[in-house]
RNA sequence: GGGGUGCUAGCUCAAUGGCAGAGCUGCGGACUUUUAAUCCGUAGGUUCAGGGUUCGAGUCCCUGGCGCCCCA
């Protein structure tokens, strides 16, 4: 039972300045005033009267009477004469002024005596320039929007990296980067979605929680549905759905959403992440490329207006014109000064493995020693944007065998500045030929590989229907944006996974 | 999984094993053209938690929590 003085016991030991916060709602309750009033009627948004006059000569007087709104973000109070920084949430800053003569004694009083920083205000006034030629609203009347009980941080030291992402609310009030973030990624969303649209794509959202996991090779989350009775997992791919979709006639099918990966935590890894992935009936990965270089091209255009991004600290990055395309073990080749093909032997990976103090897992298959030293030997040096083609088959159980290439299959991996941006594929579409690569997956996952796909026998069902030959792309959204800002994804991210505090 | 490193006032950070401090914020005062306002005064602490060593621990040791960096 909680009663009025285990409130004052916790009231007591807030710190200060929280306790004189909440006495000045005290006061503003008791001087007739509301701290969280339904609502003030504004007639102009601070970035609509920064629009109207863009150039106001100094000390001018419009007689253009608004009420406004804004965070109080700076204030400066002299004796008879207030002048505060208000924002706006869209980062938009203006200045409103209080004079003794204007909004009387009363009024003035209790600006400066109940206001502080972060407080949500209204203002009522006349649009001018100070004598400095600041363009401001001096106010015939204001009123408190809503009560700021705790302080924001000081304004001129940047938050603390975890303190930004734990609140990341405070972290959108202090630093015009997190609002610009968030503005980008949604831009970048929609105009990824308005490119599909014009290419006649339909959008659908198949299953977060399925019944098997299936799509990648990845550990996933596991849930339980009690009305089943039975183990769920979260999606770790759409892939398997999207290809169902295929099969149905939905010839070009994209999904943007999340995915689910229960494994590592660092600057291009989050446990939860967004994924765009898209097929198309009659495709391969070659026209799949090509279209994935137009959609994230067309998205760099609709943030940057150019095909070159601005990277947060300032440097510019090309993702226009063609992109560069390389074959796995030809730049493995060039960066080991020897040929290396998919039939090159075991051991002598093994050497080169030594050579280069790669640690080998004795559980990996010739082809997956392949590509893990293409990853510690080429991947780093991937900066401007690449598709490394044409991957051994033994570690792509759902990408259609190369069409010249014996032990390779038709996928590409999509990398920029040394990370995998994307993956297409020509899609497996031969449905006993899916049964052998299950089969060889079971066979992994029985040695102990936790990220083995299990047999989907529904989806061998789809696929004896007959699945259109088809191209497949996924690109992960997250990635993307740190590709156009060079940020780490946790800032890319609104709100990433975080301990409890 | 291994190694390193950090956690101190609302925020950002100091403090040889010896009185726990600064700037900003806050509070009180002055100021009708400021814009990180200025000036004078002042308050603010369970030093992440728990144990240990010591005459004495923010500091050294142990355990745990939460971060960050490097390696695998």
């Amino acid at each position: 039972m909680s009663d009025a003085s285990d409130d004052l016991q916790e009231q007591s030991e807030l710190p200060e300045q929280m306790r004189i916060r909440r006495a000045k709602r005290e006061a503003l309750l008791e001087s007739g005033a509301e701290p969280y009033p339904l609502g003030y009627p504004r007639t102009a948004t601070l970035k609509e009267i920064r629009d109207k006059y863009p150039e106001l000569p100094i000390d001018h007087a419009t007689g253009d009477k608004v009420a406004t709104t804004g965070r109080v973000m700076f204030v400066r109070n002299t004796g008879k004469l207030c002048f505060a920084t208000l924002q706006d949430g869209d980062g938009t800053q203006l200045q409103i002024m209080l004079s003794l003569d204007r909004v009387g004694a009363s009024a003035l009083d209790e600006w400066k005596r109940l206001v502080d920083l972060g407080d949500q205000v209204g203002v009522t006034g006349e649009v001018i320039s100070s004598k400095r030629g600041e363009l401001s609203v001096l106010a015939d009347a204001w009123a408190m929007t809503a009560k700021a009980l705790r302080p924001l941080p000081v304004a001129h030291k940047p938050l603390s990296e975890e303190t930004r992402v734990r609140q990341r609310y405070v972290d959108l009030i202090m630093r015009p980067l997190a609002r610009d973030m968030v503005r980008t990624r949604a831009t970048t969303i929609r105009s990824l979605r308005d490119s599909f649209h014009s290419r006649g794509y339909v959008e659908v959202e198949t299953p977060m929680l399925q019944t098997l996991q299936g799509g990648a090779s990845a550990r996933p989350f596991v849930t339980h549905a009690n009305a089943l009775g039975t183990e769920l997992f979260l999606r770790i791919a759409p892939e398997l759905y999207l290809k169902r979709c295929v099969v149905g006639g939905i010839d070009r099918v994209f999904e943007i959403n999340r995915n689910f990966r229960n494994e590592g935590i660092d600057s291009t890894h989050s446990p939860e992440f967004a994924m765009l992935e898209f097929y198309q009936a009659y495709a391969d990965y070659d026209s799949m490329a090509t279209l994935t270089r137009e959609v994230i091209q067309e998205a760099a255009f609709s943030v940057y207006g150019s095909h070159v991004v601005t990277h947060a600290d300032g440097t510019e990055f090309d993702l226009g014109g063609e992109w560069r395309s390389v074959t796995v073990f030809g730049s493995l080749s060039a960066a080991l000064g020897e040929e290396v093909t998919v039939s090159t032997p075991y051991e002598q990976l093994i050497r080169y493995a030594e050579k280069h103090d790669l640690a080998v897992d004795p559980k990996w298959l010739p082809g997956k020693l392949a590509e893990e030293l293409f990853e510690e030997l080429v991947v780093p040096s991937l900066q401007a944007p690449t598709f490394v083609r044409d991957y051994p088959e033994e570690t792509s159980p759902l990408v259609r065998a190369h069409r010249s290439d014996p032990g390779l299959v038709e996928k590409w991996d999509l990398y920029v500045r040394g990370f995998e941006l994307g993956t297409g594929y020509s899609e497996l579409v031969d449905p006993v030929i899916q049964r052998e690569r299950f089969d060889a997956q079971a066979k992994l996952a029985q040695r102990g590989d936790s990220e083995a796909m299990p047999l989907d026998e529904d989806y061998l069902r789809a696929l004896e229907y007959g699945l259109a030959p088809s191209g497949g792309v996924g690109v992960g959204i997250d990635r993307l944006l740190m590709a156009f800002t060079g940020l780490g994804i946790r800032e890319t991210i609104l709100f990433p996974l975080v301990r409890p505090e």
